[in-house]
DNA sequence: CGCCGAGTTGAACTGAATCAAGAAACGTGG
DNA sequence: CCACGTTTCTTGATTCAGTTCAACTCGGCG
């Protein structure tokens, strides 16, 4: 539950002047989310890109039968924003819920794109960003194509040991995309059998 | 199985000048390649990104049972490559197949960046499309999480006509996640469905 | 002609979902 | 600080979607 400022982020990944630096972060501006509250609904336009310094969002779709499916978690130092929105000025699919009392930085579409042109060494890595999470969704996909519950949820204990700790089982469950009485006995199962050896 | 070239593809996205194209276009290489070939087998290094001109290929990784899974398909005027390769330098995890009789255009991970940085307006073109890649990604997820068998299946022809056409049925089981007799029997019903309205 | 990969079909099986009930943990207000 | 309602987690019984295995068909190709 460390804090993680956008401008370090900024500054511990390249090079920035102080000027530009500040004058970027005067642009943008801090929210503050309480436990429980929504910064996008589905449905919603969502033209903000956020930034989280302090918290937990979690990012999730409803299907028709009313179940929910979690597209993803944001802890400190990732970004949350819904492409569709951003680039297609549709309505988003996805809720983004506070799940603990969070702050983020908003970024404005514009403003990124004006910084890229400004500094070539920030349209890197805005790339390398890019990439790194295709990188991981692609993982995720071909974890989802071949994994059982189980492999699954030891691979999500390995990469997100922290978040685990943060969030109710049964999100987990939805993030695994299996029904949270099925993480429950997953769970039990691999308790004995580490007991056992 | 129409053909399209790089230039065009970026001419028709952004404004290029004649000569930076040119001269960008002469750096980079040319390739063919034969139904069947290989163009990256998992375990290799893959350092470079894949335009497809003409033809089709398929990324896929292969498992511990020895399954299959189709990461995904690239006709033409798709971009491939393995990001855990380009920005990690680790081994890719997925092989990439020739499916038809193939050309593609291949882009250095280095040019692509000077490039970046000479025009302003390509970074902004580049980070759409990784926007945009990010999107498909994150409804396919979506999808994985929530849908059946046969839901799936339906968006597949929805959103990919053209490749239902060009691929095996297994295949498109293999990027579906069901098994190939499945498939088999998830258009039997549809078929008898239509059938009797 | 005969082989081989792709697709289909049937029957048995299974991993996970669903439904239902109870136990534990949690937070909120008195 | 306790009491009460709500949410989360567990456990059991049953069901079901999709897998697996095996046999058979079909069409293309050497």
């Amino acid at each position: 539950m460390q804090e993680y400022r956008f401008s370090e982020f900024l500054t511990s990944n390249i090079e920035v002047d102080e000027k530009v630096l500040s004058q970027f972060l005067s642009q943008n501006q801090r929210k503050t989310f309480n436990k429980g509250d929504f910064l996008v609904f589905a449905g919603d336009l969502c033209e903000s890109i956020f930034f989280v310094e302090k918290g937990l969002l979690r990012q999730y779709s409803i299907d028709e039968k009313g179940k929910e499916h979690v597209l993803q978690f944001a802890p400190e130092g990732w970004l949350v924003n819904d492409r569709e929105s951003l680039y297609y000025n549709k309505p988003s699919k996805y809720n983004i819920e506070a799940l603990e009392n969070t702050e983020v930085f908003i970024l404005d579409k514009k403003i990124i794109e004006k910084l890229e042109e400004e500094l070539p060494e920030f349209a890197t890595f805005n790339n390398e960003l890019l990439n790194n999470h295709i990188r991981h969704l692609q993982n995720r996909i071909n974890l989802l194509l071949s994994a059982t519950a189980e492999e699954r949820y030891l691979t999500f204990i390995k990469m997100y040991p922290d978040i685990l700790l943060r969030v109710p089982q049964w999100m987990v469950a939805s993030y695994l995309g299996i029904a949270p009485e099925s993480l429950s006995r997953v769970r039990k199962e691999l308790a004995t059998r580490n007991f056992k050896k």
